[in-house]
RNA sequence: GGCAUUGUGGCCGAGUGGCUAGGCAGAGCUCUGCAAAAGCUUGUACAGCGGUUCGAAUCCGCUCGAUGCCUCCA
């Protein structure tokens, strides 16, 4: 029996404002699509968190037996930088700038993405479609909204009419705007647009001749507007309703009500079942932003060759740091909490690593069973993973409590305790355990095996002299020693 | 200005109307030749002011603050 069927899984709709219990369009299956980066220029750690967001969801549907279809889209075409008249492709802008051709600015930029969510671990999405890819049927769409009404042409561009969609459907639902109360708030009239209403959107642009990337259309060259694309695509590969849609808390307003709005004007239906979003991560208090320079790059942070934090800090430590607080609040990075989360992480990670040598009794003082629940009962309020690494560290603290003959497992208890950490924090969460990238070289590994033999001798000779001289000088070169019960064992920092 | 979210102990960060969040740091202890590492124990909290309630950090109102969106943004 797949494990759904045993668990009530709830999660916050931000359609509804609630929490709501999960059921799928269709039982056991699951469609998901999730606005993916606008590759002009390398992902920021902020992007990476949205997207961790989603991979921890993706992971834990599929833990619990659902089959997903992942839709994660990348922008390569059709965003423009504003728009007014002269609203240009970010994508070709930056091609501008660098001298180089729009595509090849996508390439870098894609494998860039991909390299950086490899080293976070994440898991490849199903599909991952690209606005290029999906021109005609963005312009299919766009034949389809005029023909019913909700779109005006204008001197080759074609723009979606809100004020008239929502006089039979209800634009802002989503954000919880007005249409009215967004009239009256327009603070000056735009500058001689062509638009009939200021809160009408581009489906398509027409091309100047400047422009690089174009497309032919029934409505001269040109190239699709920002929000098209992810209708086009969610519609193609998961249907006119599909389950869940998720993104970026600034993607909800303008970018997520207008695919609504496509989609209903184009289908007539209700796009998109459970709406859900993931906060900001924050730098300073102050929203991570390619456009404000309020931002770091993961590999900045893995190699530690910034100005904001100490020291270099791994994927994986990073993506537990995520994964400590909830995906619909706002995170604020930091190195005190960095450190903190490097910390519990290899707390938690020795515990885990001491798991196979438990010894098991015939009873057992840790309840097993119960406390798996309660890491379920935690994921399934809404992806809680807070509340989950809080279970954690408590089976950390029996695990260590049996270590020390404390406590004691059973051999079944033991078994379960395992393979529930291990899903956890490995599938679910994501985690890795690494201990330090630079212990790994076998040499290194064996000349201090070999220095920490000479130490002991001298020790048991009570030659502390030569034995501490073993112990400082390895410290000065960054290689700590740690003995316990067992023996000795180090770590390279 | 409008809409939305939010304000928890030294730091990060969950949370329910009454019952321990958790991590890090701090303090004490155990272990140790001395340390370190590791383990155990442990304190300080719910922005302010009113209200509802037997009881609110948790519900309501107001004040103050923060953030996001309203133009591109994960």
């Amino acid at each position: 029996m797949q494990l759904y069927k045993s668990q009530a899984l709830k999660v916050y709709n931000s359609l509804s404002g609630k929490k709501e219990i999960f059921e799928p369009i269709n039982e056991g299956a699951i469609g998901m699509y999730v606005c993916g980066p606008t590759v002009y220029s390398n992902v920021h750690l902020g992007n990476c968190r949205t997207f961790m967001s989603f991979d921890m969801i993706f992971r834990y549907f599929k833990h619990l037996g659902y089959k997903v279809r992942y839709v994660r889209n990348i922008t390569d075409a059709g965003h423009l930088e504003n728009d007014a008249e002269d609203g240009e492709d970010k994508i070709a802008k930056k091609a501008r700038l660098e001298l180089i051709e729009p595509m090849e600015v996508v390439q870098r930029y894609t494998v860039d993405f991909h390299n950086i969510l490899q080293k976070f671990n994440f898991l490849p999405p199903s599909i991952e479609p690209t606005a290029t890819g999906h021109i005609i049927e963005q312009i299919e769409i766009i034949k389809d909204i005029l023909k019913k009404g909700y779109a005006y042409e204008i001197n080759g561009s074609v723009y979606f009419n809100v004020p008239k969609f929502n006089e039979s459907h209800n634009y802002g639902k989503l954000s919880g705007r007005k249409l009215e109360d967004m009239i009256a708030n327009t603070r000056e009239l735009a500058a001689q647009d062509e638009k009939h209403s200021p809160q009408d959107f581009a489906l398509w642009k027409k091309a100047e001749p400047q422009h690089i990337m174009r497309w032919p259309s029934p409505w001269g060259d040109g190239f699709p507007g920002w929000h098209l694309e992810c209708t086009a695509m969610s519609t193609k590969y998961l249907g006119e309703s599909f389950d869940i849609h998720g993104g970026g808390m600034d993607l909800k307003f303008p970018h997520h009500e207008c695919e609504i709005a496509q989609a209903e004007a184009c289908n007539g239906v209700e796009p998109v079942k459970y709406w859900l979003h993931a906060n900001m991560l924050t730098m300073n208090g102050k929203k991570m932003a390619k456009s404000t320079g309020n931002n770091i790059l993961p590999d900045e942070i893995f190699s530690g060759e910034n100005s904001i934090l100490s020291k270099a800090f791994s994927p994986t430590v990073v993506r537990f740091f995520m994964m400590q607080a909830h995906y619909t609040s706002i995170l604020d990075l930091s190195n005190d909490a960095l450190l903190a989360s490097e910390k519990g992480y290899q707390k938690l990670m020795e515990a885990v690593n001491s798991l196979e040598n438990l010894e098991t009794t015939s009873s057992s003082d840790f309840n097993v069973e119960a406390w798996k629940q309660k890491c379920y009962d935690a994921m399934n309020d809404d992806f809680n993973t807070p509340t989950l690494i809080a279970h954690l560290f408590e089976a950390v603290k029996h695990i260590n409590a049996i270590k020390e003959g404390n406590e004691t497992i059973t051999q079944s208890d033991k078994a379960l305790l395992i393979e529930t950490l291990n899903a956890f924090i490995f599938d679910v969460l994501g985690l890795e355990n690494k201990n330090d990238a630079n212990a790994d070289s076998d040499k290194l590994s064996g000349v201090v095996t070999m220095l920490i033999q000479l130490r002991k001798e001298a020790r048991d000779n009570k030659d502390f002299a030569t034995s501490d001289k073993i112990r400082d000088q390895l410290a000065a070169l960054g290689i700590q020693l740690k003995d316990g019960k067992e023996g000795t064992t180090f770590s390279v920092s």
